[in-house]
DNA sequence: AGCACGCCGACT
DNA sequence: GTCGGCGTGCTC
């Protein structure tokens, strides 16, 4: 007789914890699925056996026995230390953990096996010459692979080929029987990497795992990754829970964009979660990116990373020539149009010499808002109080935040006026301007508008990749990845949109987006070009970009982020406190700032600011942004989590009356919302 | 999450 | 006297 302690499939807090079950199969092991009798009408439920001993741990009331073994669906012991790990990290329950490795649902019988991308063609690209930094880093990363493992940086600028060295240090953990993962920030991207991946490894060798998969496309993935049919696995940050049986390397492309850190609950960071997993196989992580986030590069400094840098461009293509524009002195000088008379001359000259421009602007619509110009009525959203945005081609004005609609009125509702005006660019005035600007032109327009239609986003970047576009306006879909000869001009219309949103990390974004966006200009022969349009020049994330000074850059912010205590010098807490009506919130909001001052004195600890939320769906929600020092995050949370249960008792009093829930999320992702 | 137990109100 | 409302608590 055998006992396992083993973890309920049920969605609740309540049974997050081992059930211990008799059985006599020898075949026991810990990752098995198994189906037992659970609860008082003994109903069959899913579980998954963490632990397997000879005899129970204590006394128990009662023994059940497991009725019996799921043949076809089991977790490797590695992935049962790392949900153990999980959910100590994550404060998640541990089924939460587990959901994240199996493939979701049932197994729908029905339906014959899918496989994504069945039909790419494989992209094969002539395996030309290292450069001498990329054999050095290799060098490293080989060393690495064939040892104990290690965790590397790559900072490699754009286009210096990052994609060769991932795939050559790929092909030495293939060599030497272990399995490879291959992340990509968004699932957009997966295309062009799995192209490559398929000229150079074959397509038996590769699955696919993202989150948009079908569910019979996700099983049968996962089933070939289970059963080692496949050695390597592309994919968004879901895939770092590929079901491998041993990880040599995990790869993360474009390290620092914030899609590697999960939104929705448990709220993981992919990073950790790939450490975690290649520690128990001695594996390697390569992080690679041309503008590695603060923290990361700090953790490279610190000596946690090995850093590989690769500074000179792939076939010694020189760095794209960056002039900056002060949008002031056009303004001074009579200018009032959204393109500098410098953006203009190099747009003429580009496009003269048959040559393609990309044009780049982080804000989506046509007209930003929306006004009166006799009262100074703004047209506002109705649910969430944000100014409507104008989309031209839908005729609209539309709220960023909740997606609500409305005609825009002729005349102001406020004053009755006729004098309603449009303020501010979007990419769709962009691509108007530019087209009615040059005659003969072909322009496209690439935003999350136009990726909702199906097919349209492979539609244009086919055409543009074939010369059929001459100029494409796009936000950062545009900045990222895209790999195009022939564009000779970057244009980046507006860098202040992103340097001027309220959060400590715009200053790293801004650096970041001018950075890739310039990347795309000159990736041919002929070096490129880049305009940057700004009101605010002096700015040191406009200045280090424009002088592709990554270095110059981090030494400046970490200076502001010491300062202040922000990450990595210290962490942020944030906590929420939502309920359904506002002055509860408020109150309730008031009581908690009084009650942490209290608790860990008045530094650090920031006034209740309203969130954006739909307060019909959502109700209303308020934040309390707390500083913690560096070393002193478990004493912080300890102190929230006794407010928070101090609160819980007395809602429990309270009975059915309003009340308001307090979370907290550690170094939050984005400040304004929820 | 289920499912049973249990303690109040409206009905045959 | 009993049928059934759902509030409370337990599940190896």
């Amino acid at each position: 007789m055998k006992y396992a302690d083993v973890i309920i499939n049920n969605k609740t807090d309540s049974t997050d914890r081992f059930f211990t079950y008799g059985c006599e199969r020898d075949d026991l092991r810990p990752g098995r699925k198994v189906y037992v009798p659970f609860g008082r009408g003994d109903k069959e439920r899913e579980a998954y056996v963490f632990r397997v001993s000879d005899r129970p741990e204590e006394e128990m009331r009662s023994l059940k026995y497991i009725t019996r073994i799921d043949e076809d669906v089991s977790l490797t012991e590695e992935i049962i230390e790392t949900c153990m790990w999980m959910k100590k990290r994550y404060m998640c329950r541990y089924i939460d953990a587990v959901s994240l490795f199996i493939p979701a649902g049932d197994k729908s019988k029905r339906g014959k096996e899918a496989r994504p991308y069945k039909d790419a063609a494989g992209e094969k690209q002539d395996i030309s010459e290292l450069t001498g930094e990329q054999q050095a880093a290799l060098q490293k990363l080989g060393k690495a692979i064939n040892g104990d493992g290690g965790l590397f940086l790559l900072h490699g600028v754009t286009g210096s080929g990052k994609t060769e060295v991932y795939m050559r240090a790929i092909a030495m953990c293939l060599e030497k029987g272990s399995n490879a993962v291959m992340l990509v920030p968004e699932i957009s991207l997966t295309k062009q990497i799995i192209d490559r991946f398929i000229g150079r490894f074959g397509r038996d060798a590769i699955a696919v795992l993202h989150s948009r998969l079908t569910r019979r496309e996700r099983y049968d993935e996962w089933m070939r990754i289970r059963n080692g049919e496949v050695k390597i696995v592309i994919g968004a940050r879901s895939a770092v829970f590929a079901p491998f049986e041993n990880i040599g390397i995990i790869v993360l492309d474009e390290e620092h964009e914030s899609t590697y850190k999960s939104d929705m609950a448990p709220k993981y960071d992919t990073v950790e979660v790939a450490i975690k997993r290649l520690k128990q196989f001695g594996g390697t992580l390569v992080l690679g990116s041309a503008t590695p986030s603060v923290a990361t590069y700090q953790r490279s400094l610190d000596g946690i990373y090995e850093r590989l840098e690769l500074r000179e461009r792939y076939n010694k293509n020189p760095l794209p020539e960056i002039e900056t524009v002060d949008m002031r002195d056009e303004l001074r000088e009579g200018n009032t149009s959204i393109f500098s008379r410098k953006l203009v001359d190099e747009l003429g000259r580009t496009l003269g010499e048959g040559r393609q421009a990309i044009l780049f602007l982080n804000r989506r619509g046509y007209s930003t808002f929306v006004s009166c110009r006799n009262c100074g009525y703004v047209i506002k959203c109705p649910d969430c109080g944000i100014s409507l945005t104008y989309h031209k081609d839908r005729g609209k004005g539309v709220c960023h935040y909740c997606g609500h609609e409305e005609e825009i009125p002729a005349v102001c509702p406020e004053c009755g006026s006729r004098y309603i005006r449009y303020f501010g660019t979007g990419t769709e005035r962009v691509d108007e301007t530019v087209s009615s600007m040059f005659e003969g032109i072909t322009a496209a327009r690439l935003d999350m508008d136009v990726m909702k239609k199906k097919g349209r986003m492979t539609r244009i970047l086919d055409d543009f990749g074939k010369g059929r576009i001459d100029v494409l306006t796009g936000t950062q879909v545009v900045a990222k990845g895209l790999d195009f000869r022939n564009v000779g001009l970057v244009g980046i219309i507006s860098a202040d949109v992103t340097l001027n949103i309220p959060d400590y990390r715009s200053p790293e974004r801004c650096f970041q987006l001018i950075t890739q966006a310039a990347g795309r200009s000159g990736r041919g022969e002929v070096r490129g070009r880049v305009i940057i349009q700004t009101y605010t020049p002096e700015s040191y994330a406009v200045q280090c970009a424009a002088e592709h000074d990554y270095e110059g850059f981090f030494e400046k912010e970490v200076i502001v982020r010491k300062l202040l205590g922000y990450p990595p010098f210290g962490d942020l807490l944030q906590l929420v406190i939502s309920g359904p009506a506002e002055e509860e919130v408020s109150a309730c909001a008031d009581m908690w700032r009084e009650r942490l001052s209290d608790m860990l004195g008045p530094l650090g600890i920031s006034a209740p600011q309203p969130m954006v939320t739909v307060p019909e769906k959502e109700g209303y929600k308020k934040y309390i942004l707390i500083k913690c020092p560096k070393g002193r995050r478990m004493k912080y949370m300890e102190a929230l989590e006794i407010l928070k249960y101090e609160e819980k008792k007395k809602n429990a009093g309270a009975g059915k009356q309003k009340k308001c829930i307090a979370a907290v999320d550690v170094n939050p992702y984005s400040m304004g919302r929820s």
